[in-house]
DNA sequence: AAGTGGTCTAGACCACTTT
DNA sequence: AAGTGGTCTAGACCACTTC
């Protein structure tokens, strides 16, 4: 319909100069020299009344422009466009263009700085690091821990993995344990599963050359974006193997952590199970 | 300055009908015939550039919706005056009211209902009693456990507890401990600490004869609303007295919960100490 | 000076609820 | 029909950043 890519449903497409709702003269109907026609492009379809699929303009444009981010037309940590070419691009006003950059940015996937721009939210950030890692000492400021690979490999997904990660049994995955040191004191047994086909030339190489925290690698690397997180938690006590990484007991209570991460479209793209020493950490989690 | 209780800073008291900057001509330098003169009300006093104590009219609305909530002007459940009559109470404009009421809601101290109005939030609802209990079934739906009350007494408070609740040492405070059940089986061992000036009332008998959650009880019987909570978790084992009370034996790893409960303000009104039996259930969190 | 996001206003109309 | 919150527009100006 529209030059811009625009898609938009039941209304859209209306907004630009003069379109009328129906079959109604161009751009009457408003006062003499009133501010303005709103050219409201609300406007139902015809019939449509008790419209069964009925979306916000700024929820489309929302839809949009995660599309954007989905593809990588706008990669983490750049510039997205500004409110007023999205607007014009969109042929929306900027306040609607406004309205769905505000969820975007309520729920970390750009962040705003006045004066500046719009960015797209990345990994790379010491702001993004903890939303994340919500194991913190007990004493001093937190601090990311540093990481020991123990295993890098390829497997077939065990159904239990399969079943968290949407996949089939069986299907290829990659498997990844290692232990992580808070200043040389070994704290968390993690075992990850991804899934094969996105995380292909995963190696412990690159594990271990890259420094910062997984999902930076995962974003940069593999172009896969972590944007939210399920988690469970439980206490257990320390296996043989698991006392023996810690270098604690066996029997010792720890933390354990079952974290589903999602990608957009709430798409699963990593099975995280973690065992925390919590002698002087604690899991820190804020309730709202 | 004006005739509602609007005591906004730096700016306010403008926005009614012609109230020039500084020393500009009344109602000039706008287009002939345009829209409006919008009557800046975020005019910056006279010399104050850099303004150092900049707050924009929407989080001064805020600020003043929120007294109102915390006064008791408006109760827990009840309808708030509508945004119209609110702009109207305030001399700003609906558009301001609105974004100040957005930001509420996102708080969760109102909701919003279209068609109805704007209520203040309440734990009496099942909406909101699972924002503060995240320990839920591995099977089955989150339901609400039963409570079996072991003490309720009136002590000094010890110097840690003190500490987290911002009291003095030797403050009055109430003990509660407590027993919670699911389907019958004893799960979570709890030991409660209130400032017992707020809570002078709080009986055995009370806790006993209410039905539902704590912070409903809090709310009604001793206005003070629990809005926020911070919360430390630990894996630990049973000692003897868990154990006997959560018929396991000693030893058994625990879910170990401290949790400071703040109403308005940040005030700190609710030291609770849990311990969390996660063999058939799991403490739930979602990282976002 | 120009560009960006941030705030504020005013007015229109829509969706929903109640009378 | 009236009232409420929800969406959308248009325009003005402010605060911040960069050139």
């Amino acid at each position: 319909m529209n030059s811009a890519s625009s898609n938009l449903t039941t209304n859209a497409t209306a907004a630009s100069g003069a379109v009328s709702p129906t079959a109604g003269s161009p751009a009457s109907v408003t006062p003499p020299a009133a501010p303005a026609n709103p050219a409201n492009p609300l406007a139902t379809a015809p019939v449509a009344s008790a419209s069964p699929t009925f979306s916000p303009l700024y929820q489309q444009i929302k839809a949009l422009i995660t599309q954007s981010l989905q593809s990588g037309e706008w990669k983490p940590g750049e510039l997205i466009p500004s409110e007023v070419e999205l607007a014009g691009r969109f042929k929306v006003s900027q306040g609607t263009v406004r309205k769905a950059i505000d969820e975007l940015a309520a729920e970390n996937l750009v962040m705003r700085r006045q004066g500046k721009g719009t960015f797209v939210s990345t990994h790379h950030e010491a702001r993004a690091h903890f939303r994340f890692l919500r194991l913190v000492p007990d004493e001093g400021v937190p601090h990311y821990p540093e990481s020991k690979f123990l295993e890098v490999r390829r497997v077939r997904a065990p159904a239990d993995v399969a079943r968290l990660m949407e996949l089939k049994s069986g299907d290829a995955v990659i498997f990844i344990k290692r232990v992580q040191y808070f200043d040389g004191v070994p704290t968390i047994v993690e075992e990850l599963w991804l899934p094969g086909l996105i995380f292909k030339g995963l190696t412990a190489e690159r594990l271990v050359e890259y420094k910062g925290p997984m999902y930076g690698l995962f974003e940069t690397e593999f172009g896969t974006r972590m944007i939210r997180a399920s988690e469970q938690i439980r206490a257990v006590c320390a296996d043989a193997d698991a006392a023996q990484l810690l270098n604690i007991q066996a029997g010792t209570p720890l933390l354990s952590s079952e974290r589903v991460s999602f990608t957009y479209g709430d798409k699963p793209v990593e099975l995280r199970r973690g065992l925390y020493l919590t002698s002087h950490h604690h899991y820190q989690n804020e309730l709202s």
